[in-house]
DNA sequence: GATGAATGAGCTTTCATTCAT
DNA sequence: GATGAATGAAAGCTCATTCAT
């Protein structure tokens, strides 16, 4: 279907290589050479598709993770309610992170300068894991689960919370000792402030 | 209680400091002046208590290792029945690996050449493994749940069935194109087999 | 005459440089800034050309070598009759590997780990030396000073004998407290073995 | 017979053991632990008996040196006239250097920044030879061999002027590409102009 | 006198990155 | 577009040297 400049199609068989590498070797004992290795080119030749490494790290993770919302986003609707679909998207949501930088082996060091590029990146899937949380919402409120004016505004307003509590504990981490996020606890601050504004939206 | 010599006290602080950094970076990223840095040594101080970076997280490893160890076998002896517990301790000391290796982000790669030294100096740890199997067994044995002749030779085999199938996923990890070992395959065969096993043994 | 490609030229280049300064300062004492700074090159640039340090003073010696072994064959040609040709040959050859040692001033330490790869390589030196010997051999056969069949085996088991000498002495210094390889015994042995096995071949 | 004081006999011990372990590793690879071990002292010891590790090695070649000077004049004695005397003492005094560094795998680096404080130490030991050569030239002249008045200037100038031409080939050695001194120049040189020196005092 | 402890300087090696061609 | 070639920075490690005890 889609036809691929040759520039993007090099960059794809770069990101792929990549994210082979990453997953074994994790992002930084990752060389540039393992990479251009695998698909028969020059390292130097990198440069000229990737501006330099973290760029292919964050290509492939975003990418990798635009293909695992849009699976996430078919399973969350075969969830009963409206509730439970909100609940497991947010939950499985925050459970993809901590699984991605366990596969790769990210330091929380490194996460911290990536970050910044990642949700300048990310900006545009946010946006549509919004329109998602929007559309279920609304569905909700079709068939009268719930009561609410905005969607839109709810729908935004949890990706954020559940993006807050998550940057929370990868905060705390920093701070403390411990150094590795507790990401459980945002996913049980997920379930249980969900919870509790469903029950508001339930009663009206 | 412990008087601990200043030798041996500078070691533990090392050994501290290392853990957190361990923690916080993975032992690939760590470096000696990360860790020398936090108890305000020069990094080459380093190497009048360690031989080396290795031997440094060797070191924490096991002795995190054996703490886990005996906090595990307290939690399983909780457990209702000689069967319970014996698959409940050889599941989690496998998912334990799991999570070190995790938790240190570990590349495979330094894995493979680290782990003959640490079973080496894992060695003693062992023995006291197999003596607590025995001891469960045994007292299994007391109550009537199971019958055998030869408590301690079991506990041993035990030990190292778990120990072989955990080795097993790592050399397959190798050898495939993954890298990553699939712990889960080891325990879910370590339930199987633990389960076969103790039916033989209610049968007399 | 020779087109060398830019790359094999700066490998000679660096060749030079390196054999320069191992004659200077020794081979352990020699840095690799020392080297790449005489031809105006990054140290790390070196590891471009050369894998690391060992392999420079390998390539070094063994083109060293092979240029003083083509000498020696020249010289040993004008040696009255094979007996004395074979002996010259390969007492100066003994004699020579003596000589490289102290100009560099090699640790038999040092001497010990790299001695497995040097043969390696030495190995089509190795070649071009037993048929040297061969064609000396053969050419007293047809002057009628001695007598053998198997002139071939002759040759590469003269050289063979050699150099098990020479490793014996170096094995011995390693076992001794001496440390140094007394090179002269292996060279009195091979006068003498030679001289026997001449007197054997000429009487028939 | 001598009474050496406590210190004196360690520093001894430590020389027999700095001896071993240069002729073994060379000067510069020999560690501090490995002469401190040999004698079972910690090597923070080895500080309250010599100022550094230079000065144990020159201590070492002193003493070395010192014992050799004694044993080649009992040999120049036995020489049959004057000149033969002279001329074996100077020519194996130089050769007995290029041995020594050869043996300690000296670099002529390090070499040039440890004579300064060298002649300083063998000052004295200068004056015993200057005086031997003094009176085999008075013997030489009882004889009836030679003819001069000044004895005693005949023999420093002889010293001075073969000490002179092995610096000599030692700076030529700094300057040119090779590197290393090539003392069997001023074996010749020593040859020839003490004939020549001694063809004048003959003649007379 | 002896040494445990500490360190600065220097070494080999790796690697992301740059750039001329 | 691609890459050969180069490099700065940083890592792990060694060792002579210092110093308080």
């Amino acid at each position: 279907m889609e036809k691929l400049s040759k520039k993007e199609r090099i960059k794809k068989e770069i990101g792929e290589a990549a994210l082979f590498c990453f997953a074994k070797y994790g992002l930084e004992k990752t060389t540039l050479e393992d990479i251009s290795g695998i698909i028969g080119l020059n390292k130097a030749s990198l440069y000229y598709y990737y501006k330099n490494k973290e760029d292919i790290f964050l290509d492939v993770v975003l990418v990798e993770g635009e293909k695992y919302i849009t699976n996430l986003q078919a399973k969350a609707l075969q969830k009963k309610d409206v509730e439970s679909q909100v609940v497991y998207y947010l939950k499985e949501r925050v459970a993809y992170y901590k699984d991605v930088l366990n596969l790769h082996r990210v330091s929380p060091e490194t996460l911290n300068r990536i970050l910044p590029r990642f949700f300048e990146l990310y900006e545009r899937v946010l946006k549509s894991e919004i329109g998602f949380l929007d559309q279920i919402i609304k569905s909700g409120i079709k068939k009268g689960e719930i009561k609410i004016s905005s969607s839109a505004n709810l729908a935004a307003a949890l990706i954020r919370m559940s993006d807050a509590l998550k940057h929370n504990v990868e905060k705390q981490a920093n701070i403390n000792k411990s150094g590795k996020p507790d990401y459980e606890e945002s996913i049980r601050d997920i379930g249980l402030l969900v919870g509790l504004i469903f029950k508001g939206l339930k009663k009206n």
